[in-house]
DNA sequence: ATTATTGGTTCAAATAATGAACCGGTGTAA
DNA sequence: TTACACCGGTTCATTATTTGAACCAATAAT
């Protein structure tokens, strides 16, 4: 691996519960060497990528990604375009939607609305990432992307979020290929206890899968026509979405879908 | 300079007049060797930072800078701190503000509002780069900024826009002592012809300028009077702003503000 | 006062980056 | 059709950078 890509691994680790770092945690979390990572981490500040607490010596995220993510909002507008749908969804079914990109270890979510009228919420983190293996978003999105994705990440220890967590490769390929028949992902309890959640992608130009819209709901509040009414809706903005950014739905998708919607 | 600033240096290439850059322009534009950009852009699209035009090949920015950027406005919340107050102002005023942190070479907007009732008005990209010298908005940072970065600035090839642009570092340094003896910047269609513009720096927990708030009027609407409204507002939204984000305004700024405010 | 822990530095050894030449595909003009 | 130019991408010996164990200085804890 080259070194840049090293050196970039690192931002993964800032995230909203940990959005600073210390030069020793950091190199207790990664296994790098203090020296190297020292030298890393000074790269990254000096291209503006991390800044440093200047008391605690913490690194922290840095002013440069904010004008890479404007740039980059401008040349594909997706979150502008996805909030409209989230919006529409979230106002109509009264619970948590939210829409997620791909990153290398899992889902992260770019945009979430909570139209919850209800009591009982889910709890729900922007800029977490949500692994692969153990949410819809993450399932939905590696049944309709590039089967390598699927193996690379299938590959690797999973890891257990509940006791539903499903964390064996074949279990999870079997799953993979339902998701496919059905045209979205379903999870139950699989990441956090107590909550359910429903899938789809949405398509690039290619018609592979370059995001998904999701819905997280808690099991107590889940039956068959709420169900089927969610996976409208969620189907319907996907095909609205993929228009808009000029992505394409692969075809036996769209049939899916299309039979989904007569119902 | 590493390996990693080299290629994290690539990025900047990258804005909204240029979304997408081929292989050999980027080599054209770089001087950096094709074999050694190939790999470079190949580790950042592997990383996330860069995603490719399956179509053309060209280079754009990938989905990891969304990501980063909305856990870094988690972290420091200057996006959403700094729109409030340049609403406020743009609505009072009705021109067009913004709000701008420094990049490497140049201030970058982060947010700007356009109050302008008036028919002509101030083209105004976001996420373009401001350079420093010939911006109100850079010059207002280089001036209350640690003096390194003025030096750094200074020292290179300085750019002309436009008749009015100064390109004399020493004329600079000396506008650079005004600015700190006025608590504010000015320049006069140094940066785009018929455009005037003015601009409080905010300063972070040392001190030091971490960003700038700023004010751009076509020169035929600038008057005394209307000067000094401008400022005054443009000082009181920076004190408050230094408030919202922990930031500390130096004693001495502080005692000119007041002074300015006096009057 | 002593120790542990922090961020940061050094320099010889190990490794990865470099770049000139090359490949193969596409578009264009004779 | 052929020839040429231009594109993105690859190769591999040479070169320069990265690496990491040991070290330093400052701060926090005992």
């Amino acid at each position: 691996m080259s070194t840049i890509e090293k050196a970039l691994m690192l931002l993964e680790h800032f995230s909203r519960e940990r959005p600073e770092i210390g030069l020793t945690e950091l190199k207790t979390r990664t296994s790098i060497d203090k020296g190297t990572l020292h030298r890393h981490l000074t790269a990254l500040k000096n291209s503006g990528f991390l800044e440093q607490n200047y008391l605690t010596k913490a690194y922290r995220l840095g002013p440069a990604v904010i004008r890479l993510a404007a740039v980059r909002e401008n040349t594909v507008p997706i979150v502008k375009t996805v909030q409209y749908y989230v919006d529409r969804i979230a106002d109509n079914i009264h619970e948590l939607v939210h829409a997620a990109l791909p990153q290398k270890n899992g889902m992260s979510a770019i945009y979430a609305k909570d139209g919850g009228y209800h009591g009982v919420r889910v709890n729900f983190d922007e800029a977490e990432i949500l692994p692969f293996h153990a949410t819809s978003s993450g399932l939905a999105l590696l049944a309709f992307h590039d089967d390598t994705l699927a193996n690379k990440v299938l590959s690797k220890k999973l890891i257990s979020f509940t006791d539903s967590t499903s964390t064996d490769a074949e279990d999870i390929k079997a799953n993979l290929e339902t998701i496919r028949a059905h045209g979205f992902a379903f999870t139950d309890q699989s990441y956090e206890d107590e909550v359910g959640s429903v899938a789809v992608p949405f398509f690039g130009v290619k018609g592979d899968a370059i995001g998904t819209l999701a819905i997280a709901i808690p099991v107590s509040r889940i039956n068959k026509s709420f169900h089927e009414t969610i996976i409208k809706q969620l189907i319907v903005a996907s095909t609205e979405l993929c228009r808009d950014l000029g992505g394409q739905i692969p075809s036996n998708v769209a049939t899916i879908w299309a039979s989904k919607l007569e119902v």
